[in-house]
DNA sequence: AAGACATTAAACATTT
DNA sequence: CAAATGTTTAATGTCT
């Protein structure tokens, strides 16, 4: 039964750093959330509790805060997604404040009518008439708002969120203490129950009445997730009329959460009210329980909920890639303990075992001889360096466990900063190194300098891998040299590669998966990455062309689906998302087929030179001035 | 246990 | 000539 993870105080805090904005709407549930957490699974030997605060404590010292940065910076999201989120809910508050204005003169008669019936004799009954007529407007009212909300939810869905049908909203009630009074509560129950059905459930509108009709509704298609954004599944704002009854219209309030600067806190409402009298005064006018603020409540409600999920899996992703630092190297540079592969064990509950002190050394950890390795179906892949190519599998991974990663841009900016030696071969690297250039071709001067520059590992021992480097480029015919005017350029031969693939990983499927995941994506873009997917995918596949990108989309956006990831989605191509079938190896393009000598022939490359690929990218000529390496050895 | 590969090291050969 | 590039050969390890 699980809970899922838990979140951690400390990344909490890792988030706050760079994402202020989240920040404001996250505070006050950090706090309870950390206290909301319960039924700590397993954890070897602490008391529930101390957890989150044990894995609070061990990640300053694993990790540089630069580290981090850099980190979350990529993976959890980007400055840009927030800026969207961020702009989006601005708007939305727009929105929202002039629907109130408007609706606000509307009640204001209502009112009138109403005090003047409550005048003549307070009949409820008669109230209840007004209250009837105010629906009505309410109704428009709510549908417009929901629709702004869906509008947002969609938006942010495609932007960064995914909303997990199963994982109901964490922790409710740290929300509702958190920024709502006593009487909001009830409400919140109220909505909650319908809202949380509705969440996880999927639509069951049975307990809708005003205004449910016009929205939610469509039945998620989970394809559509991806594909069509609009078809939000949360879009569904189920509203279901909390006909409240009795509320305890005595808020007590000491200190408002909905007060602050003489500003009312209500969203969407800045109304500046002098003291706290008035403040009451103008939360019982202007946002006394009714359909109204009912539905802002929910509206609120649900941004709330989209963060913490939100938060949820940033916490979770961050998790993961502590656990995956801490278990390679603890920092980039003269990493003196050897790590403890400890963490990674089980990434789910890392948390949890997480243990106190990230000292360097090992708690009495009882997986003590791992290796680094996720469990699941990991991927290798890297989000610009797609897929690497054959794993050099040497001492490590013995246990069959292809490598960690669970975000290839994590690996990425991994290996550029930790001196950890990368998994792939010097044949691999070359290849993607050349893959990776506009031109799919490179001097040896350029390759030294991917190397250098994507990896930390080869900062050191320049002597040694140069000349690895050099005696592949060599030794492969995979890699032709071409003669050029200043000089010679080396350049990949697809088909050569591949052919010497096969018997290698051939084995390790889930390597193969990983491959094409990134393809769909990226297909049309660059040859690099066709080739690269080839290349994993081994000949045996190679044929059976996956036609329809759709497919592709399709699974992964079921895929995500099922993992709720997708929130990196802007890394403009790639993309990991684990999980396809081998079967869908994408061929490369514009392979070539036959094999032609590598000899004279200087246009084995026909291949791939054809593309033009987008040059999107020049990162690679920017690198050469600098000497960066050299200097050690 | 053998064979295929990788990685390292190092001797040479060629270019720049 | 020195350094950068390329080629080769060999020893050693890792897998399958």
């Amino acid at each position: 039964m699980g809970g899922e993870r838990k979140g951690n105080v400390h990344q909490v805090k890792t988030l706050q750093a760079l994402q202020v904005a989240r920040q404001l709407l996250l505070q006050q549930q950090q706090q309870q959330q950390v206290s909301g957490l319960k039924s700590p699974k397993r954890n070897d030997k602490q008391p529930a509790l101390q957890v989150p605060v044990s894995v609070a404590m061990m990640t300053p010292q694993v990790i540089t805060p630069q580290q981090m940065q850099q980190i979350l910076q990529q993976q959890v999201l980007s400055p840009q997604q927030l800026q969207v989120l961020l702009q989006q809910q601005q708007a939305l508050m727009l929105q929202q404040q002039q629907l109130q204005e408007f609706y606000k003169k509307q009640q204001e008669q209502l009112q009138l009518q109403l005090l003047q019936q409550q005048h003549a004799g307070k009949q409820p009954k008669e109230q209840q008439q007004v209250a009837t007529q105010q629906l009505a407007f309410q109704q428009q009212l709510l549908q417009m708002q929901q629709l702004q909300q869906q509008h947002l939810l969609s938006l942010q869905r495609q932007g960064l969120l995914t909303i997990q049908p199963g994982q109901p909203a964490l922790p409710l009630q740290p929300l509702a203490q958190g920024m709502i009074p006593a009487e909001l509560q009830q409400l919140w129950k109220e909505v909650t129950s319908a809202h949380t059905a509705e969440e996880t459930t999927g639509n069951n509108h049975s307990s809708l009445d005003l205004t449910t009709t016009c929205v939610s509704s469509s039945a998620p298609s989970k394809t559509s997730l991806i594909m069509n954004p609009h078809a939000s599944t949360n879009g569904q704002l189920s509203v279901h009329t909390p006909k409240r009854e009795s509320l305890s219209h005595e808020e007590h309030s000491h200190s408002h959460p909905l007060y602050g600067h003489g500003v009312c806190k209500w969203p969407g409402c800045e109304a500046v009210c002098e003291d706290f009298q008035s403040f009451l005064k103008h939360l019982n006018s202007e946002h006394a329980l009714d359909d109204r603020s009912t539905a802002q409540c929910r509206v609120q409600m649900q941004v709330v909920q989209q963060l913490e999920l939100q938060l949820a899996k940033d916490k979770e992703r961050l998790q993961a890639m502590m656990t995956h630092l801490h278990v390679k190297s603890t920092e980039p540079k003269a990493a003196p303990q050897p790590l403890n592969l400890v963490s990674s064990v089980t990434l789910s509950k890392s948390a949890s075992e997480a243990s106190p002190q990230s000292l360097p050394h090992t708690p009495t950890t009882p997986t003590a001889p791992i290796t680094p390795v996720t469990q699941g179906p990991s991927v290798i892949t890297t989000t610009s360096m797609h897929t690497v190519g054959p794993i050099r599998r040497r001492y490590s991974d013995k246990y069959n466990v292809p490598i960690s990663s669970a975000d290839i841009a994590q690996n990425q900016e991994f290996y550029k900063n930790a001196e950890v030696r990368p998994p792939f071969t010097y044949a691999s690297l070359i290849r993607q190194a050349i893959l990776e250039s506009p031109e799919k071709q490179l001097t040896l001067n350029e390759i030294y300098n991917w190397f250098t520059r994507m990896f930390a590992y080869f900062r050191r021992n320049a002597a040694t891998w140069k000349n690895a480097v050099r005696h592949n480029l060599s030794l492969h015919k995979c890699f032709v040299r071409v003669e050029n005017v200043k000089g010679a350029v080396w350049t990949v031969d697809e088909v050569e590669f591949q052919k010497r693939r096969p018997q290698k990983i051939s084995g390790n499927p889930s390597l193969i998966k990983n491959m094409q995941s990134s393809h769909a994506y990226c297909t049309p873009l660059n040859a690099a990455l066709q080739a690269s997917m080839a290349e994993n995918s081994i000949p045996l596949y190679t044929t059976a062309s996956m036609g329809n990108p759709t497919l592709g989309n399709l699974a992964s956006a079921i895929r995500e689906e099922l993992n709720g990831a997708m929130e990196h989605t802007n890394s403009n191509e790639s993309d990991s998302s684990p999980g396809r079938s081998p079967m869908q190896a994408v061929h490369p393009v514009h392979v070539k087929e036959e094999p032609l000598d590598p000899e004279e022939a200087e246009g084995p490359l026909s291949l791939v030179t054809t593309a033009n690929h987008s040059p999107d990218f020049d990162h690679d000529r920017d690198y050469e001035d600098e000497p960066v390496n050299e200097d050690m050895e």
